[in-house]
DNA sequence: ACCTGAACACCGTTCAAGT
DNA sequence: ACCTGAACACCGTTCAAGT
């Protein structure tokens, strides 16, 4: 007997990014809140406990598909304006998050998940390099957090599920609007209401 | 025999509104999110099918419940200027929600309850009465209802529920602030953001 | 008409057992 | 160490039965 074959190749070797993957695809296709662990597992072709032996439970599974969602995503322009920053940031966070109804009102509901407490620091800078004083700029990106994440929450909800889906083109819930001009229309109030506050007016 | 007796009086004799009423008690027990048709039955004293013969599903159930404690809130200034009004808008709204964990977040991801609806108009008629044009005065709004929403959804999840909790007082999650200073900053942008989208600028 | 009780098709997860 | 299979304590809801 050959003992020295590579592993085998029909078991299925599970491991965290394998199920973090397969979840991604399960979440993709059905929507996050319907994400289910024996849905997983026949994604798998596995038993429904397979994964308990690389995750901790079903929340910890979730946080880690979060992460990779939201990491996942067109990194801004560091040279442009703050402005245009601010815009950058908020369409590729909306496009990242919105193929996966029920993800915005998920990571609404706990605490911030990993990535988006390391990118915290990077994405108060867009507010404090408009020049805002360090206070104003944690709360001016708190509001516009809050904004973004309510805006997926919503507006994720009842269209049919496209795959590369764009920001665009779609409708949105609570006006007659496009998603990328409701998008461009809460950046552009929030552009303006951070001008309002500068110290140095022009 | 008198037959003329009142009917029963310890029968539960369930209706809509008793049902509703309970299921008001409940989430604020044990939150929006974790309330179940067989703690709905407990509370009354009844059976886990009982509500199904006044309600058709959970899911009417629960948007009976929210549109009950969206309508019970204080109302706003009719008279006041128009920034006053928005502000006092996002503080009623806030206390009313607050209380239920779990409610923005169920209130995001579905679509606009009766209630919110029916206010509809009257909540875009601040942004009309600050002088936006039509479209813009629903944009707006439509900001600030995402922005309202998502901050319902992320700053209740954690505090301990505390009956006639205010406001104020509590810890924001983002930033290191209280509700109230966050309510107030977040309004204030805007606020900053209406104005400057007026057709005259003084 | 209104409520009960058993049952069904799901959940997440525990636990003993296999390899 | 890793996976299975049965089981547990839950869900929302159907359905036949009682009154």
């Amino acid at each position: 007997v050959i003992s020295s074959t590579p592993p085998k190749e029909r078991a299925p070797q599970l491991s965290q990014d394998v199920i973090v993957d397969a979840a991604l695809r399960v979440a993709k296709r059905v929507g996050f809140d319907r994400l289910t662990m024996r849905l997983l597992a026949d994604e798998l072709g596995v038993t429904a406990m397979a994964a308990y032996h690389h995750v901790a439970s079903k929340e910890q599974l979730l946080e880690l598909v979060a992460d990779a969602i939201i990491l996942d995503r067109e990194p801004i322009d560091l040279d442009a304006p703050w402005e245009e920053q601010l815009r950058q940031h908020a369409f590729a966070l909306f496009e990242c998050l919105a193929s996966y109804p029920g993800l915005g009102a998920f990571l609404l509901e706990r605490p911030l998940t990993p990535a988006v407490r390391r990118g915290y620091s990077q994405s108060v800078d867009i507010f404090r390099r408009a020049g805002l004083p360090e206070r104003d700029a944690q709360l001016a990106y708190a509001t516009y957090h809050t904004y973004m994440f309510g805006l997926v929450g919503m507006e994720t909800r009842f269209r049919p599920l496209k795959r590369r889906a764009r920001a665009g083109g779609d409708a949105a819930i609570l006006v007659d609007a496009t998603t990328t001009e409701l998008i461009d229309f809460g950046v552009e109030m929030l552009v303006e209401g951070t001008r309002s506050r500068l110290p140095t007016r022009r």
